[in-house]
DNA sequence: CTACAAACCTGACAATTATCATAGTATTGC
DNA sequence: GCAATACTATGATAATTGTCAGGTTTGTAG
């Protein structure tokens, strides 16, 4: 399956393993397994001990934590090129994330020793990586500042911009990723019901429109107003 | 001032410095220039372009973010050992955070050169320095799932409990690190007024006491199940 | 010491958000 | 196709939190 070499992979543009050199990459290569998850399924689990990272080649997958009462929080969506996994892998500790394909994915296992011995030996790389983790913390913080300082309301219209510049749109307009309600509450922090209320609201007032699960931006200019809070 | 020296600072152990060699740390001192910061005075400010990062000798800041509504979050509190500005110098962005001391300091700042090129050559360094920021980003999750999930009540037991663990007591069992109450509010991403409630109702409750400013922890335990929910 | 500013505190009220209850609407498996 | 199940929706109500508008205390400069 020459298809399937990760030195022909073009995901590998996106993520760190541009900054292996041909020798390590054909190391990955021959050690990763490629699989299939369906919508549902689960990568990992938070508190796992994971001996690998996994590499989106598609689909998105959440990365969640429960939370002491109850709820899961989503604290990231994984998509093609990311690596999920690189940070408890470097610091080797167990997960603090669990992983749940959102849409059917297509992703390959790397073994982590492929992994830690080209940190080890190949500076390049390993100031690749640590680029990635410092942009993934500035998005950290800037998450942070959004939960702690933003009303429902600004969180949920901000999550819909966010789907669609990280997802894009489908043929009709509409979010090319279509989550839950429940999903949606999990990653702006919010019940259920008081998701639901404000995503009717959006539509009653024209900012966006539906389409059974689906989703469609109406209009940009007023929900980024919103999220933005004027 | 061989005092001075970072050779010999032993604020070096707790930070990715110690992963310098001596010829790389010799560059360092002598590049670094040791500043004392007052409570009050700003290191930096969000938006600022670093040509340096200041490695905290003494005293705690504030790292905060403007958010649109006007509220300062504040997403981390640096202190001794701690490295502040090495995200942005390594990401070669303008910084996401101002710095603002919450006590007297003593800062040594220090040019990026010598961090940046020691980053290119030195694998060892870069490892330690990316072990270190993926610990950052996990506890930047935590706080997602905190701020997102918790009552502000839970938050600010939390943020007591953090500051005994961190910052310690002093003498008299008061917590080392006296925060305003607007400051401690910028912590756990609420309004002034309500934390000074919940601090009285702490205080009513026998949850903590107060001296002043200071704040100390009474019954840790009763705190504890309060901040998980209990 | 005194005046002034900053920080702290409290009450009243409004806005936001969660919770519980219930019902309609898709989806899925048999 | 039909039951079972999950998801979506809405109302009523309670709890939480924010805002505004005063106070009091504390710290500090002159």
């Amino acid at each position: 399956m020459s298809e399937s070499r990760c030195e022909n992979c073009i995901v590998r543009q996106f993520n760190s393993l541009r900054a292996m050199n041909k020798e390590e990459l054909k190391k990955v290569s021959d050690s990763k397994v490629t699989k299939k998850i369906k919508k549902g399924e689960r990568l990992f689990e938070e508190g796992d001990r994971l001996n690998g990272v996994y590499c989106v080649r598609n689909g998105v997958s959440k990365m969640s934590k429960l939370s002491p009462n109850g709820k899961d929080q989503i604290v990231k969506l994984a998509t093609k090129g990311e690596v999920m996994g690189q940070r408890s892998v470097i610091a080797e500790e167990h997960t603090n994330l669990s992983a749940v394909a959102v849409s059917d994915m297509e992703v390959c296992f790397i073994p982590k020793e492929s992994i830690t011995t080209t940190l080890q030996k190949n500076p390049n790389f390993t100031l690749e990586v640590l680029r990635h983790m410092a942009h993934d913390l500035k998005e950290a913080d800037d998450v942070i500042v959004n939960m702690s300082q933003k009303t429902v309301k600004q969180r949920i219209a901000e999550a819909f911009l966010y789907l669609k510049n990280n997802f894009g749109e489908d043929e009709d307009g509409f979010l090319a990723l279509t989550l839950s309600r429940e999903d949606i509450s999990n990653v702006v922090g919010t019940a259920t019901e008081s998701a639901i209320r404000i995503i009717s609201e959006f539509k009653k007032k024209g900012l966006i429109r539906t389409s059974g699960k689906k989703v469609g931006i109406a209009d940009e200019r007023k929900l980024r107003d919103l999220a933005e809070g004027f």
